[in-house]
DNA sequence: TCGCTTGTTCGATTACTATCGAACAAGCGA
DNA sequence: TCGCTTGTTCGATAGTAATCGAACAAGCGA
């Protein structure tokens, strides 16, 4: 809707965020967001219904990985690249490495 | 028992690895084991049931984080950093970084 | 205001995971 | 062989997550 809960920057938990990335559809989306920095919903559902994705992006938004923006009809999300490098550095980066190689 | 099951290297899976990790009791199993090379199970129950910690301790066995070796009526426990740093170079020590700092 | 678009929330179902006691298995020393 | 030790497996229960359709909410253009 309009209000959104991200957490603040040391509140990100380390467990939560494993838990959050431990999923082949979360983990793509945050490769995607990783690459071209903005995406709105629609954009990464790869043709799932839209209550499922809806549920993947609050998972990350909770964990702190994304933060999403409401745009008009369409909520633009990116990750917090700043935030969890602050948290965790050089984790985010040595991750998405081990995600994209596959 | 005798037999244990241990992924290969090239087997070890990322979202696996990252859901294992995704609990404090097992990220905290492998934070020890990180320091002092080898460990029983006993020696890491911290007075939880042996059934709970074998779960545990099956779940990271089988995402390739740990081996497992018997030794008469104990069981070794082992990291496996060179097949993790193998598999995702630098990931297994930031995780490790941020799991300590806390 | 009407209708379209985008995305969230609800409700139900299914599946998986954590937890723990109890039973079991295997090694080892006496 | 008997009994102790170490750890696994089984069975049951409770909690949580994934999935999806359907209903809902909000912005926006005509």
């Amino acid at each position: 809707m309009r209000t959104y809960k991200h957490p603040k920057t040391e509140e990100i938990d380390l467990t939560r965020v494993l838990y959050a990335l431990s999923d082949p559809i979360r983990i793509e989306i945050v490769s995607t967001l990783a690459k071209q920095r903005t995406a709105t919903c629609a954009e990464l559902d790869a043709g799932r219904p839209k209550s499922s994705m809806s549920h993947h992006f609050r998972a990350l938004r909770e964990a702190g990985l994304i933060r999403t923006t409401p745009d008009g009809t369409s909520h633009i999300n990116e990750l917090r690249r700043a935030d969890i490098d602050a948290r965790f550095p050089g984790w985010l980066k040595s991750i998405l490495k081990a995600a994209t190689e596959n």
